[in-house]
RNA sequence: GGAGAGGUGGCUGAGUGGUCGAAAGCGGCACCCUGCUAAGGUGUUAUACGGGCAACUGUAUCGAGGGUUCGAAUCCCUCUCUCUCCGCCA
């Protein structure tokens, strides 16, 4: 959520960053919105001053023994007016908080103009290499060789479950535990993030906090039989809400939480759209990072962040790139985002498996997270990062892909061994 | 799932219908005093929103939401969380 007082003050100047995102504000509707609601409010008030100093006369008359029959009636009076007005004040209210939680954050200086991933700067190739322009050979893909192997099925898991689930059987289904522990492993000891197990199924208000909901109810999975529950679409949202109605003093930040979790997303909008292998995926386990920061301090974090996610598919041996996700591009809450996007060989692209950002005070805000600052002894918004670090089904799906050999078998990357017995390759039928 | 107890300011804890945004203590902050690793004194001590250039001022907040009442931390209802016991269970 953007300041509403900044955005009263420096309308323009706001709007101008949201027009990048192809996003406008209607000044007319928000000046409307914002009078109407003040107005309202010192009307209210105005009336509960009233009734409160007429119930405090009668208090002292009742002491007395005087008659305080008028004054009551005065008061019932206000009393009615006050209904109507409660009621127009909650509309208004509920006007007020809905126009401002739909209003994206605004973007930092550096992020490019673009309408959509076409415009996204590529910061850099892994090795410097651009993949897409060099590689020539053909790859199978990764289901495909996952069911050669006799590892990877995804009929009998439309069987047992639906759509958009896959089955992993012996050497991959441990290949996939290696990887989200190395991942989380590596994030604890050499970045010196501290572990967390979180909840996977949460309350509106924790995905309200984190900015799923109101905007993208659809994504989510939302329990039947208990209200107000959904599964965690990601880690972010129960590790960032630790945060919320939280007040910090300065020296506890920065936090870093991490949490290899399951993930789960309806993917209501990607009809037909990756039907094949691990890549999108109704379910699916992701190491997430979580940072709590000081206002001048999320930029360099955002550096950081995404450094340690990188760190993980170099220990891995990954081709990838690095980009910085243009103004369209960048996720509603972020103010600037870089992605970490893996080589699949054999669809000869680049795809997204991490994505680390920057909200500066736009979660907190509606989180309610400060910090006291130490000079002015004022609670102010901290800021707060998350990233992926990594996605586990697409990194198992780049490995597999990236790591073929011609008969089929897959070379298990050398950080990996020790979490499998130092074995080497997975081979056919492993189970 | 059943039975009971309870949720008050940073913490402990008083408060059962009016002057209670809330006693007292602790802690925090500021100042004063004191020449010795300490003690004492005085004052201050929430958040959000509205109005005002400002000093300041209004409103709301005692787990949450409703209700009764001229008036609710206090009475009633619903929900929620914590604790204890029983049941069930990884």
């Amino acid at each position: 959520m953007l300041d509403p007082k900044k955005l009263r003050e420096n309308f323009d100047e706001i709007n101008n960053n949201l027009n990048k995102r192809n996003f406008s504000i209607d000044k007319k509707k928000f000046i409307s919105i914002d009078e109407n609601r003040r107005s309202i409010i010192s009307e209210t008030e105005k009336l509960k001053n009233k009734k409160n100093i007429i119930s405090k006369e009668i208090g002292e008359l009742k002491s007395k023994n005087k008659d305080t029959e008028l004054l009551e009636k005065e008061v019932e009076d206000i009393n009615g007016k006050l209904k109507e007005k409660n009621f127009l004040l909650s509309e208004s209210e509920n006007e007020y908080r809905n126009f401002l939680l739909n209003i994206p954050n605004t973007l930092h200086e550096s992020v490019p103009q673009g309408n959509s991933e076409k415009d996204n700067k590529i910061i850099k190739y892994s090795n410097d290499l651009n993949l897409e322009k060099s590689s020539t050979k053909n790859f199978t893909d990764h289901s495909e060789i996952g069911k050669f192997l006799g590892l990877y099925d995804q009929d009998i898991a439309s069987k047992i479950s639906s759509s958009r689930f896959s089955l992993l059987f012996g050497g991959l289904a441990q290949l996939h535990r290696a990887l989200g522990s190395f991942m989380i492993d590596t994030h604890i000891n050499s970045h010196g993030y501290t572990e967390v197990n979180v909840p996977l199924i949460i309350n509106s208000d924790s995905l309200t906090g984190t900015g799923q909901l109101p905007k993208f109810k659809d994504d989510l999975f939302e329990l039947k039989n208990k209200e107000d529950f959904f599964l965690i679409p990601t880690a972010e949202v129960p590790l960032t809400n630790i945060f919320r109605n939280k007040v910090f003093e300065e020296g506890d930040l920065p936090i870093k939480y991490t949490s290899l979790s399951y993930c789960f997303r309806s993917e209501a909008g990607s009809y037909g759209k990756d039907t094949k292998g691990l890549i999108r995926q109704h379910q699916f386990e992701k190491v997430e990072l979580v940072n709590a920061v000081l206002p001048d301090k999320s930029n360099e974090m955002l550096d950081l962040l995404i450094a340690n996610a990188e760190k993980i598919l170099q220990l891995l041996d990954l081709p990838y790139r690095k980009v910085l996700l243009c103004s369209n591009d960048t996720g509603f809450s972020s103010c600037m985002t870089y992605d970490l996007e893996v080589w699949m060989p054999s669809q000869k692209l680049y795809r997204e498996i991490s994505s680390c950002s920057n909200f500066g005070d736009f979660q907190s805000r509606r989180l309610n997270a400060k910090y006291k600052d130490k000079l002015t002894k004022k609670k102010q918004y901290i800021h707060t990062l998350n990233g992926s670090g990594l996605a586990v089904g697409r990194t198992l799906a780049a490995i597999i892909e990236n790591n073929q050999n011609d008969d089929g078998d897959i070379e298990i990357p050398v950080a990996l061994r020790p979490y499998m017995n130092n074995m080497k390759y997975i081979k056919k039928d492993s189970k």
